[in-house]
DNA sequence: TTAATATGTAATGTTAGCCTTACATTATGT
DNA sequence: ACATAATGTAAGGCTAACATTACATATTAA
């Protein structure tokens, strides 16, 4: 699934290991979710949303989207 | 993480089974999401949201809430 | 350039979210 | 009352989403 994690990231001049452990989860595991390697669970979706202050709508995108 | 599954089911007057249905899912998935078992992935979050017309957020919550 | 920081990824393990099958219980309708 | 539908739950299996540790490769800063 899409995401603009890295984009909002970047914003906040967080490196993935801050963002990591404002969440509570491993860097391997933003790393992971931000190259699209996993879907976080809706837990961490919360997690994330809160943390940039935007809706998990605004964060991911489900639809396959080409291009 | 409370839910608003059942309500919004009654709402549609929809079975679990029919619900299960429509989202692509077996009935067993529904039921335990419902019953607070499970979450569900962040993909069947938005299968949900999409198939009420609500937003993940109004549906689900993440957070403790004493009552 | 060298050192420090950031990112990517691999190996291995655990757990949670799905599956199927099956059965018990509860609710609904005739 | 009886049959059907709906719900709850258990067992057993699979995979994805986490974890930890470790190492390699950027990137940044002094």
């Amino acid at each position: 699934m899409k995401n603009r994690l890295r984009v909002l990231r970047a914003e906040n001049r967080w490196s993935q290991a801050d963002l990591a452990e404002k969440l509570g989860v491993s860097r391997q595991a933003v790393n992971a979710i931000e190259t699209g390697k996993h879907d976080p669970s809706l837990t961490l979706a919360f997690a994330l949303a809160e943390t940039f202050g935007q809706s998990i709508e605004e964060i991911f995108c489900p639809k396959e989207q080409n291009n």
